[in-house]
RNA sequence: GGUCCCGUAGCCAAGUGGUUAGGCAACGGAUUGCAAAUCCGUCUACGGCGGUUCGAUUCCGCCCGGGACCUCCA
């Protein structure tokens, strides 16, 4: 058996089920496409898995490269709810009938909200994140086509996508038509030829997000699921795209009928590379509301934890793998976090002179540190493998005393680490001792004085209080400086 | 019922037909006035039962346990 080339980017794709070189249509250039946010509660930590997922294949496929283009949509339309389809509402409309906001400001409130998250978790903004009520007009002329080649059919104002007429449905998940159980988990709707047809464009005179119908010889209404993330994908990165995501759960149906109704339009391959994400497990069940185990970002930052240590805890197991969210294991990564940053202010303080610098010149550990990581991140995305050859440079770092052009090789390696990973945080300060408020710097100065009456008391005492205020103090040969605990 | 994934040391989590992750925690030592940080060392595992093999945690079968999807869901 030959392995693979290390430096060759190896992607998992889901519609072929194995595990394929990344080959772009364009060379140098990949376009990708996340299905994104719900805009009607809060996001969750289940979503940013699959969101820092993308994030990460975006900085690393850059990382490799490749001029990246991604866009993540905005669904601020409602979607259907299971009793929607017996005139029900949707998501959308149960919010703002809760709350008392219009639909509209529902989705503009956690629209906001989504992207606070993003910054907070390091997140590098895709390129466009178009709203689906911005493309009502595109979401039209592809149901126009589709009405016209007779794929689609409409009744009563509804119009559906005829699945019969699509032969390559359930390719993707892996659903035979027979197989699924018609009727099982939906009330049977006698309008549909067949129960697998889904919606195009509904009508709901309930409903509080209407447009006047934007193909011909329609009824006032509102889109259906689907057909959105078609109408972004196509306007933005055309009929083709190397890169389609989202979380497992959007295989089936969500995705399968983007392919339907997208590649009965065009008549091309959609996507070249369909990649999932495994959901998130807390406490080792699944995240719901009546287990007690769902948290939002904003929950997990009100426990007092970073964003980036949030980051790291939702990045550090691969994609694909199911993620045991816990709260030890935001402890845990605060304290990988802290190794890694301590030893890259140490190669600062190197770096600058502010430590006696050494003779080791880091090449070839480095060289390796590098070799590995990009290895592990080739095969698949394989990020604790890429984090174990981080640690393990860290490890060698720690044991040298790098030369100032030593400090300065490794510190590359950890921005490049930094780069694609975006969980340990930027370069750290040589020393932040001047960055500390007047007070601590005067008890600061105060324990220096104690130490140096032999005062052991007195200085333990003011090294409290100095911990007490978020700061720790590090006794290094040089003298003592202080650092944010 | 159908389709699929997983079970690795105290915890999290890679990987492999025979040498060997990594992180966190714990313990011992060095260092330190005492700490913190750092270094050295200790703890060395692959759910169970069979099979294939010179050799299996790694391949095959069965069983047990956990989880996912089957039109709300990242």
């Amino acid at each position: 058996m030959n392995s693979p080339p290390p430096n060759v980017l190896r992607l998992y794709n889901s519609m072929s089920r194995s595990v394929e070189e990344l080959r772009p249509r364009t060379p140098g250039a990949v376009t990708m496409y996340h299905c994104g946010p719900t805009v009607y509660s809060s996001p969750h930590i289940g979503n940013f898995r699959s969101f820092l997922f993308a994030d990460v294949l975006r900085r690393f496929v850059e990382d490799r490269g490749y001029r990246v283009t991604q866009v993540m949509n905005v669904t601020d339309v409602g979607h259907l709810t299971l009793d929607d389809i017996e005139g029900g509402e949707d998501k959308m409309e149960a919010a703002s009938r809760k709350t008392g906001l219009t639909a509209w400001d529902i989705a503009k409130k956690y629209e906001a909200e989504f992207h606070d998250c993003q910054k907070t978790l390091h997140v590098r903004l895709p390129h466009h994140m178009p709203r689906a009520t911005d493309f009502i007009a595109q979401m039209g002329s592809i149901i126009d086509d589709l009405l016209r080649k007779g794929v689609a059919y409409q009744v009563n104002g509804n119009v559906y996508f005829e699945v019969a007429k699509f032969p390559a449905y359930g390719k993707l998940s892996g659903k035979v038509l027979d197989e699924l159980e018609a009727g099982a988990r939906v009330a049977v709707n006698d309008e549909k030829k067949d129960p697998r047809d889904f919606a195009l464009w509904k009508v709901d005179a309930k409903h509080q997000m209407q447009w006047d119908a934007p193909f011909r010889g329609g009824a006032r209404g509102f889109p259906g699921w689907h057909i959105e993330c078609s109408a972004m994908s196509m306007h933005y990165l055309g009929p083709e795209i190397d890169v389609h995501t989202g979380g497992e759960d959007n295989m089936f149906p969500h995705h399968e009928c983007e392919i339907a109704q997208t590649e009965a339009h065009t008549g091309k391959r959609f996507v070249g590379l369909w990649m999932h994400a495994r959901h998130l497990l807390v406490d080792g069940k699944k995240m719901s509301k009546s287990l007690g185990n769902f948290f939002t970002v904003a929950d997990v930052l009100g426990k007092g934890y970073s964003g980036l240590e949030l980051r790291y805890a939702l990045i550090r197991v691969q994609y694909r793998q199911s993620l045991n969210f816990t709260l030890s294991g935001l402890d845990e990564a605060r304290s990988a976090i802290g190794r890694v940053q301590q030893c890259r202010q140490r190669l600062v303080r190197l770096r600058d002179g502010l430590e006696r610098a050494g003779t080791a010149d880091m090449a070839a550990a480095a060289a390796k540190a590098d070799a590995a990581f990009t290895a592990a991140m080739c095969d698949d995305l394989n990020v604790s493998e890429a984090l174990a050859a981080v640690f393990e440079f860290v490890g060698v770092c720690n044991r040298e005393t790098p030369s100032v052009a030593g400090a300065r090789t490794a510190l590359a390696t950890f921005a490049r680490f930094e780069d694609v990973l975006g969980c340990f945080g930027p370069e750290p300060a040589a020393d932040a001792t001047n960055e500390a408020p007047a007070e601590l710097l005067a008890l600061l100065e105060q324990r220096k004085a104690a130490k140096r009456a032999k005062d052991w008391a007195l200085a333990d005492t003011l090294r409290d209080r100095i911990a007490a205020a978020g700061w720790r103090i590090v006794d290094a040969p040089t003298g003592a400086r202080l650092e944010k605990a």
